[in-house]
DNA sequence: ATATTTTTATAATAATATAGAATAAGTATG
DNA sequence: CATACTTATTCTATATTATTATAAAAATAT
C-alpha cells in the first residue's frame, strides 16, 4: 500500500469515478492512475471501485469504507507537513481564511492588519462567498478557518468556536417617520418596505423568526448579501433597512440613521469553524485569538479534541462571548 | 512522503534510535532506512532525529509530533487492510486475545469452543500474561484484545468495556476449623496464614484494601499467579486459600470447601480493554458479545467513539453488569 | 442503428526509486 | 587507545512508477 495509492482513489471518488478527468488534475497520465488502483485492489484483495466494462460505475462498499479512511491518513499526511513547516520557521506559512463580506468588510479589517503586522511572512489569503460555499471550504480544508453567522452546523466535520454575539438596527434617513421613534416595535416596522440581507446571510433567519412569531409578515422588498448594498438602496428611499449594528458607522453613513433593534431580534452568534482533526499553526491561534480574544490556544486545543457539538456546548457554557 | 518512510522513523524510534538494528527486525539493509529518513527530513525541512556525527542520539520536537503522527497514519493503514479483510471474507482472519491465567482457565473455554465452532477459519491466538504485560500488548496493537481485571487503566490508548463483576470465596480443607465457620468476618481471616495471587493479579489489591480498611493485618505466606497453585497449597494445608469464586468448582476441588466471602470484599470488574481507533473485524464483535452478552456491537461501536474514561463510565453507568 | 466521442485497459518503453553489498568513517566504551 | 558498534557513502542490481501510443468498450449523439 502506498500513499499515492491512497490519494489516487480518494481523488477519483472526488471526480465522480473520472480517471482521465482526475489525472489531468493531477497533472499525471490516466494509465498510471488506473493501474495503480488495480495494484491496490489486488494487494487488499478487494474492489473499491465497481466496473462495467471499461468504465467505473461506483464505490463497492468495501471502497466506501476504504476511501474514508484513505480520506483520514491524507489528513494526517497533510498534519505531517503542517507540523514539519511549524518547525522550520514558525513565522513563515499560510493562512487561508473563508468569510462573508459582513465579516471581512466590517470585523476582519482591524485583525488582518495586526496580523500582517505580526507575520508579514505569512501569505495571508482571504476567500469570501455564502455561508454554505465558506463551510463547504472549510470542510474539505481548501481553507483553514472560516468565519460565518450561519450553515456551519451544516457540516459534521466542522468544530465551531463562538466569537461574539450581535444583534441588529433599522436605519432610515433622516427624515424618515421611524427617525425619531423612540420605542421601536416589530409591528410599526412591519409597517414598511424592508430591505434587508438575502436568506441564508449574516442572520437573516433569525430576523424571520421574529417576525414570525408574533404574527406579523414584514414586506421585503429588496435584499442584498451585503450591508453596503441595502444602505445604497435605503438611502434612495426604497425601504427601511435592517443590518448587522457593526455594519453601520455614523461618520461614513451621515445620511442615515440606526436605530438600536436588539430588543426585537435574538442576538446572533458568528463562529469560527474548523476542520475536526487538523493541526494548526502558531500563527493560526494567534488569528483566532486576535479575532475573538476568549478563544486561547488552550481553549481552542480543548475544542479541537471534542468529537460531538454538545461537548463543544459544554465547552463553551461558561464563557461570556463578548457582544459587538 | 512515503508509507516506508514513516514506518521506518516509527520503527526507528521504538528501537532506542538503532537504525541497525532496526533493519534487521525489518529484514532489510540499515543504508536503506538511513536512506530513506534522510529522504523524508529533506523533504520536510526538518530534522526528525538529532545525530551527533554518525548516531542516532534523540528524537528532535519535531520529531516527536511527527513519530507521534506516523503512528497513528499506520495504524489507520492497519484499518485499511483490516476493512479488505472484512469484505473479502468474514469468516477467515486472525483473532488474537491476550489475557489473565483465571480468565484462559476459567471464563473463556465455554466462549472460546462456541467461537471456533462459528467460525473454524479464523485463527484464534490466546497469549497469557501479567495484567501489565497484557494491557501492553492491547495497547501497542500485537493483540486485538486484553481482557483482564487489573491493569488496564495504566494505558491512555484503551478504551475498557466492563464485562462482569466477581468476588472471593475463601477455601479450605474439610476437616479447617474455618470450614463450618457460618459467619466469616475478616477478622477471623487474618488469624490464619493466607494463600492468595499475587500483587497486580486478578483483583489482589481489593483484597488488601479491605483488610487494611479494618486495620487487619493478614498473613499472607504464599501467593502465586494462579487459582490452581493457590489450591495446591491450600491441599497441602499452608493455609487459607482466598481466590475468584469461578476458579472454585466443587466437583474437582472435592477435598477443598468454598466458603462465600462477597460480604467482606469489594466486588472486582473484569473488562476488556481495546485500542482507541481500531477496526474491528465483524467476529470480533461476535466474541466480545460471547464473552459478555451486554456488550453488542451497537454498544461496543459508542464506547469506540469515546475520548475519555469519563465518557466511558457515562456510558456504560446504566448498564447491569451479569456478576458471577 | 450507426457514427462519434469519451473513457479505461494494455503493452512497450523510459525514467526513477529502492534496496543491497562492500566499505569508510565516526562514536562509545572500557 | 584499541575495539566494538553504528551510521554514511558509493556503486550496482532490481523493482517500481510514469509515459506514450493504441486498443477496446461504453456512452452519447445523429
Amino acid at each position: 500500500m502506498k500513499l499515492q495509492q491512497l490519494k489516487y482513489i480518494w481523488e477519483v471518488a472526488r471526480h465522480d469515478l473520472n480517471v482521465s478527468a482526475t489525472a489531468e488534475s493531477l497533472f499525471t497520465s490516466q494509465p498510471g492512475i488506473s493501474k495503480q488502483i488495480r495494484m491496490l485492489e489486488d494487494e487488499l484483495g478487494v474492489q473499491i471501485f465497481q466496473r462495467s466494462g471499461k468504465h467505473l460505475t461506483e464505490v463497492t462498499p468495501a471502497g466506501i469504507a476504504i476511501v474514508k479512511m484513505a480520506g483520514e491518513i491524507l489528513d494526517k499526511v497533510e498534519n505531517v507537513r503542517q507540523i514539519a513547516d511549524e518547525f522550520s520557521d514558525k513565522n513563515r506559512g499560510a493562512l487561508s481564511v473563508a468569510t462573508t463580506h459582513t465579516q471581512a468588510r466590517y470585523m476582519l479589517p482591524s485583525v488582518i492588519s495586526e496580523f500582517i503586522g505580526r507575520y508579514p511572512d505569512v501569505a495571508l489569503h482571504v476567500h469570501q462567498g455564502t455561508p454554505v460555499q465558506i463551510s463547504e471550504m472549510a470542510s474539505k480544508g481548501r481553507v483553514d478557518l472560516a468565519i460565518a453567522t450561519e450553515a456551519l452546523e451544516l457540516f459534521e466535520n466542522l468544530i465551531m468556536l463562538p466569537c461574539y454575539r450581535w444583534n441588529r438596527s433599522v436605519i432610515v434617513k433622516h427624515d424618515h417617520p421611524l427617525a425619531n421613534e423612540d420605542k421601536l416595535t416589530l409591528e410599526k416596522l412591519a409597517e414598511y418596505p424592508i430591505v434587508t440581507y438575502v436568506f441564508g446571510f449574516t442572520g437573516r433567519s433569525q430576523l424571520d423568526d421574529a417576525f414570525n412569531a408574533k404574527g406579523y409578515v414584514p414586506k421585503v422588498v429588496f435584499t442584498a448579501a451585503d450591508a453596503d448594498v441595502i444602505k445604497t438602496y435605503v438611502k434612495l428611499g426604497i425601504g427601511v433597512g435592517i443590518v448587522a449594528s457593526m455594519a453601520f458607522d455614523p461618520e461614513i453613513d451621515n445620511e442615515l440613521v440606526a436605530i438600536d433593534a436588539s430588543h426585537l431580534f435574538e442576538a446572533s452568534t458568528t463562529k469560527i469553524g474548523l476542520r475536526r482533526g487538523t493541526f494548526l499553526r502558531g500563527y493560526m491561534y494567534e488569528f483566532i485569538e486576535l479575532f475573538a480574544p476568549h478563544l486561547n490556544k488552550v481553549l481552542v486545543d480543548e475544542a479541537l479534541k471534542t468529537k460531538t457539538s454538545e461537548e463543544i456546548e459544554q465547552l463553551f457554557a461558561g464563557v461570556e462571548l463578548p457582544f459587538q
